[in-house]
DNA sequence: TGATTATATTCAACTATACTCATATAATAT
DNA sequence: ATATTATATGAGTATAGTTGAATATAATCA
């Protein structure tokens, strides 16, 4: 039952900042670390579980891992669109973690 | 985040195969019990969880528990009718036991 | 009242998950 | 080659979730 692990993916309140954050693009390991005030090997496991889970797909660049969201299981699973659309901007720590990575990234310390 | 006991609560596959049994409507615990051919505390306890997660109600008559959907919850996150309505009929556990409730309701066994 | 049935709860064992700290790997820069 | 940076992984610990067996509660029935 392939569902179930989507939703043990989602049921993580890291987790679901991590895809609320990849949203509108991909980004690195270490901004996803700073923006959500995480430490680095709590970030590159919570980024695999979701991997894991199909949720998210990864490139590498040099020295950089980037993850994005993957379009594969959005397709398969429409209520996951609904999720990303539709809830997590209900949510106040998301709304701020947005915040957050706008500011991250206006200042230049973005990968 | 109310959103991740939701969550929580999808992640176990007897918990969403108890989802689809009440589907199409309410239904006792030692129903479901029969059905899903679980043990009646582990059946207790998983339906308490859903309860719990507001993604189903109860109401006791005489000496049964009836459980069925909870239309609020369904308002609130619609994304969760489209999970009961598309996703789970596409797993065959769910198919089988859907055929098993039926049988069962036949049979005149059902409370 | 005493027996039976339906449901919930408690306890102990087991398994899974998450976190931290330390270390490994891999790419880049000096 | 060495140092630095980004990412992943391993070990240990703590916490949470699942299960079965036994027990408790509550309603009904004889």
């Amino acid at each position: 039952m392939e569902i179930i692990h989507l939703f043990k993916a989602l049921a993580d309140e890291t987790r679901i900042r991590m895809l609320n954050l990849l949203k509108n693009g991909e980004l690195c390991v270490c901004d996803i670390e700073e923006v959500l005030n995480i430490q680095q090997s709590n970030a590159s496991r919570h980024l695999n579980k979701l991997k894991w889970a199909r949720l998210i797909v990864s490139n590498k660049k040099s020295q950089w891992v980037y993850y994005r969201m993957n379009n594969e299981i959005i397709i398969k699973y429409p209520f996951i669109q609904d999720i990303i659309n539709d809830e997590l901007l209900k949510i106040n720590i998301c709304k701020d973690d947005m915040e957050r990575l706008i500011k991250h990234k206006a200042s230049g310390a973005s990968c």
